[in-house]
DNA sequence: AGAAAAACACCTCATTTGCGGCATTGTAGA
DNA sequence: TCTACAATGCCGCAAATGAGGTGTTTTTCT
């Protein structure tokens, strides 16, 4: 079994440092590269072929997050772990859909790091459960807030076929109804939605839905 | 301080009666009710007004996501921890969605059932990283088999717009140049993704793009 | 420099859609 | 029982949209 190479962009000398210490003194482990700023690890990431990259998210300069996107872009199986602060942080959420892998605190223990490392590589996505909660939130459609929850249920129907880019006649027959009383529900549909076309409308089952 | 009072539904006697014990033999919880099935779960929940409840997410009878579903309807406050057999369960997005607040593996050690209610009460979600993986890769659109993306810039912009429910001529506004010319990209996104109508152009951003 | 792609713009025509009515039937609640 | 609402269906009209062209200019790449 070969050593992990690991690399780490992050602008404070101490923290960058001290986390290269804890890799280092890791059987299986070793920080091949430790970078101030996201440009210079740009420059250099293709040449060392890291498995995994440590990236800080407020980096100066170019930020963590287009940094994770461009390496993402070019090498696809490189893990990149991310370095928050704090738990809240909302750009925690750009990461992921960047493609982040994981999430550490830069306050955390070294174990809790070398976990973290062991546990990428096995597929996983480690993350306190502070964010995880804050990712199930997001994914969590707000029935609260959710306007389309006053429509009827044939209401609700026909919407949910509407999102799904049929036509008047296409759901009519989906339905076993007539176009034209599709065309009536949609018309009270718009009315309680205050909307005034299909897209408009579609466009709010996304909002509230999220995904599906 | 007050002691936490928790419900189990699990059909398997031997599970449901070991995680009574672990938590009876906690200091500072309390296994105030178990039961075998959802349904015998809903008759007594809310006498009993528990903080905490440890579902099955494969029950028999009336599922565990279902059941998950109608406590959250009755009783907000209250916090739902799924438990389930494997990791790669296709379930565990389904009841993210009814709200569950966290999972737990059934052959998880005492410990980390502790955790993970010390972890829920704390506003946390706990759930191993091979499940927060799994999460993660369902927030992210798929960028390989995204046909958007062979849209051009100002293509993509105008999808966007569409997106939000615009109509030609406020896309047009919106963007400076002519109803027209929208029109002529507008046939051009058509026949890139195949689609036939603003709806269906719609519907497939919202597949590949997930959110936002 | 030349070719290809992208962005811009206009035209026509058939179809779809949004909106205004109107009417019937069944069901659930006051 | 009366009322409200949901679900069904139809008519007409104006506006928006989809599909087929054509053409110019700018940008990008070779």
């Amino acid at each position: 079994m070969e050593t992990i190479k690991v690399i780490i962009v992050e602008d404070d000398d101490l923290i960058r440092d001290g986390i290269a210490n804890i890799l280092d003194d890791q059987l299986g482990y070793q920080c091949s590269g430790s970078f101030p700023s996201g440009e210079l690890m740009l420059e250099n990431v293709k040449s060392i072929n890291p498995r995994i990259i440590l990236m800080d998210i407020g980096l100066p300069g170019i930020n963590g997050i287009e940094c994770l996107r461009q390496v993402k872009q070019n090498m696809q199986d490189v893990l990149v772990v991310m370095l928050t602060i704090f738990e809240d942080d909302e750009r925690v959420f750009d990461s992921i859909i960047a493609g982040a892998d994981g999430y550490l605190l830069k306050k955390d223990p070294a174990p809790k790091i070398i976990d973290a490392l062991n546990d990428v590589l096995n597929g996983g996505a480690p993350m306190s459960n502070q964010i995880a909660k804050r990712v199930l939130d997001k994914f969590r459609p707000n029935l609260e807030e959710d306007e389309t929850q006053i429509l009827s249920k044939r209401e609700k129907e026909i919407l949910d076929h509407l999102a799904k880019g049929f036509t008047h006649k296409q759901i009519a027959e989906n339905l076993f109804i007539s176009p034209e009383t599709v065309r009536g529900h949609l018309k009270n549909i718009y009315q309680k939605l205050h909307v005034h076309s299909k897209t408009e409308a579609v466009s709010k089952v996304f909002h509230y839905k999220k995904l599906r």
